[in-house]
DNA sequence: GCCGTTTTCGGCCCGACTGTTTTCAGTCG
């Protein structure tokens, strides 16, 4: 079982608890499984090395659970709870508005066991007779029903983008408030998002939360204060909105900004500095008691509260309470690849595969865009839907190649992305792969091969053909399907031993690997390359994507090849 | 059930908003 299930069964745990009204021991769940859910490394090998409990919220109890799990792939536990509650908690507790107190009364009134009966009821008029439903209520459950069945649960964040800078805009035309800016996940650069928080300072609260809740897309108003409001988009995306005081803008930033555990080490260092953090502001304390307005001692921005605290400014990408507070102290942070440190881009595709621009016409994009190199790898395959180079088509696609080289002032890589298939064989000879500058490795078929068999048609390929990217490691498709089942340690060790760089895809639905994923790879010693993935013109636009993983995973300029100098990045590139 | 340069026992975030109440419980972030 992978990181994210043990998370979502210890989650599922703490919901089943809670219903049961058992103290604090849902808060230890959820506190473990959101250590584990942002573990860079396979909670297995952590088992294997007996260092589960060094996870922050695992103690004994949790980690022989853990090793239950990974042992037996089940828990008896588990399994012995959801007995005992008898009902679809998962499904229900998704409905917002309703939580563990009402889902139990409704169980008790009415038998409701999950989404159905719960439908059924309100739609037969016998909620309405519970104390404590109303018709507003119905009105809400119906529609997070309806919600449910119709949208998924994240958004990329590719798709959130737009969006974000469109209410931006908005806002800062308006002229209703002085600052406005977006918090939460998002500005964590997380490759999907629930929702959006947005921050604003203004004089007139009530004209912003007038605008807010009218914008044009906005199909529900879910609530709406003088300080806070939120609203859910045709899409179902929901946004929340909250004004502060300019005072307070700083400290409410990093507030909303996150992440919650980042959030939870801070208030504990402003402690045992003598401070208590709020979203309000940095406050001196006096004694035990603190009283507010007097001792406020920081809080307009981020920069001044960490100033405060002794700390550099940590960027949004990495706060996440794993190491970044310490050496934020030690001022040693990473110093972070932004995108103007980029000098090429790997991973592209023209008309001699599925892509629907020449090789000429993406080289002089690239070039237009100021970059100093691109990699082209088209499909190479057996024909088939992508309509792939084959061998006869080859020679003929590196001579096109060469003749770009002449009209453009860009070093022009040749390169293919090429199959790993299902025994981990290429299927071109190691000498013709050795002609090419680039060969990329990926896979696209068979991809429901499981555990460990999946890990050794990767190690196999990499360790036995030159190979000098591994595409889309996980394959994840962000509503479509989940990565593959692959032990990432493994291929990183592996990768590393044969100079392998682990690519970044920014096509937008894949970010992979993602944010953890990198931090991972870059702690295992591997490399990162950002491929674009770019099969037209405007995939070229999507490096930032890429960037912002790599921000996520502690990626700095010597971590990443897109980086180097085009001399280093020839050398390297030699197998 | 977890944690500890304030504690190995005694704490565990809390404020805003909503709907259904008639002073507040439940949810959410």
């Amino acid at each position: 079982m992978k990181n994210l299930e043990i998370a979502q069964l210890l989650y599922h745990i703490a919901d089943m608890l809670e219903l049961q009204e058992v103290p604090f021991k849902p808060q230890a769940y959820r506190n473990a499984a959101r250590s584990i859910e942002t573990l860079a490394e396979d909670i297995k090998a952590v088992a294997e090395k007996g260092e589960l409990n060094k996870i922050h919220g695992v103690g004994e109890h949790i980690a022989e659970k853990i090793k239950e799990i990974l042992d037996t792939g089940k828990l008896l536990y588990y399994e012995k709870l959801k007995k005992e509650v008898g009902m679809d908690l998962e499904q229900l507790l998704r409905i917002p508005s309703l939580g563990p107190k009402r889902v139990k009364l409704l169980n008790k009134e009415l038998g409701i066991k999950d989404v159905a009966g719960l439908e059924k009821a309100i739609k037969s008029g016998k909620l309405r007779t519970i104390r404590g439903f109303g018709e507003e209520l119905e009105q809400t459950l119906l529609r997070g029903i309806e919600l449910l069945k119709s949208h998924p649960h994240r958004f990329p964040y590719a798709q959130a983008l737009p969006i974000v800078n469109e209410i931006l805009s908005i806002f800062k035309k308006s002229e209703t408030v002085q600052q406005i800016e977006i918090a939460g996940s998002f500005r964590r650069g997380k490759e999907t998002v629930g929702d959006l928080d947005f921050l604003a300072v203004s004089k007139t609260p009530e004209k912003v939360m007038q605008l807010f809740t009218s914008l044009p897309d906005v199909k529900e108003v879910l609530a709406k204060g003088a300080t806070k409001s939120a609203v859910r988009l045709g899409n179902g995306l929901q946004m929340d909105l909250r004004v502060v005081k300019e005072k307070e803008f700083g400290s409410a930033l990093l507030y909303f900004i996150g992440n919650k555990e980042h959030n939870i080490e801070l208030r504990k260092l402003a402690l045992s500095k003598g401070y208590t953090l709020s979203e309000y502001g940095l406050f001196k304390l006096k004694g035990k008691k603190k009283i507010k307005d007097k001792n406020w001692v920081a809080g307009r921005t981020e920069e001044e509260v960490y100033k405060k605290l002794g700390m550099e400014h940590i960027p949004p990408e990495i706060r996440g309470n794993r190491g970044e507070i310490e050496a934020a102290l030690k001022h040693q942070l990473p110093k972070l690849i932004t995108n103007s440190d980029l000098k090429g881009l790997f991973h592209n595709h023209s008309t001699w595969s599925d892509g629907d621009n020449s090789l000429l016409e993406m080289a002089q994009r690239a070039e237009e865009m100021g970059f100093k190199f691109i990699s082209f790898n088209d499909h190479y395959s057996r024909l088939g839907l992508l309509d792939p180079l084959t061998e006869k088509r080859l020679s003929g696609y590196l001579k096109e190649i060469e003749k770009v080289r002449k009209k453009v002032g860009i070093r022009v890589f040749s390169g293919i992305e090429i199959d790993i298939q299902k025994d981990g064989s290429l299927l071109l000879a190691r000498n013709k792969l050795k002609e090419l500058d680039i060969v990329l490795a990926s896979m696209h078929t068979s991809l429901e091969m499981p555990e460990p068999e999946m890990t050794k048609r990767v190690c196999s390929a990499l360790e036995n053909y030159p190979i000098n990217i591994f595409g889309h490691p996980t394959c994840i498709r962000f509503g479509e399907r989940e990565s593959i089942a692959l032990n990432l340690e493994k291929v990183f060790e592996t990768a590393k031993r044969n100079k392998v760089f682990m690519e970044i895809n920014t096509a937008p639905n894949r970010m992979d690997l993602n944010g953890t994923k990198v931090h991972a790879a870059l702690r295992a010693g591997c490399k990162v390359a950002i491929g674009t993935d770019a099969h037209r013109l405007s995939g070229l636009e999507t490096y930032p994507l890429g960037i912002l993983c790599a921000r996520r995973g502690w990626a700095e300029k010597k971590d990443v090849v897109n980086c180097w100098e085009l001399k280093k990045v020839e050398k390297e590139l030699e197998r």
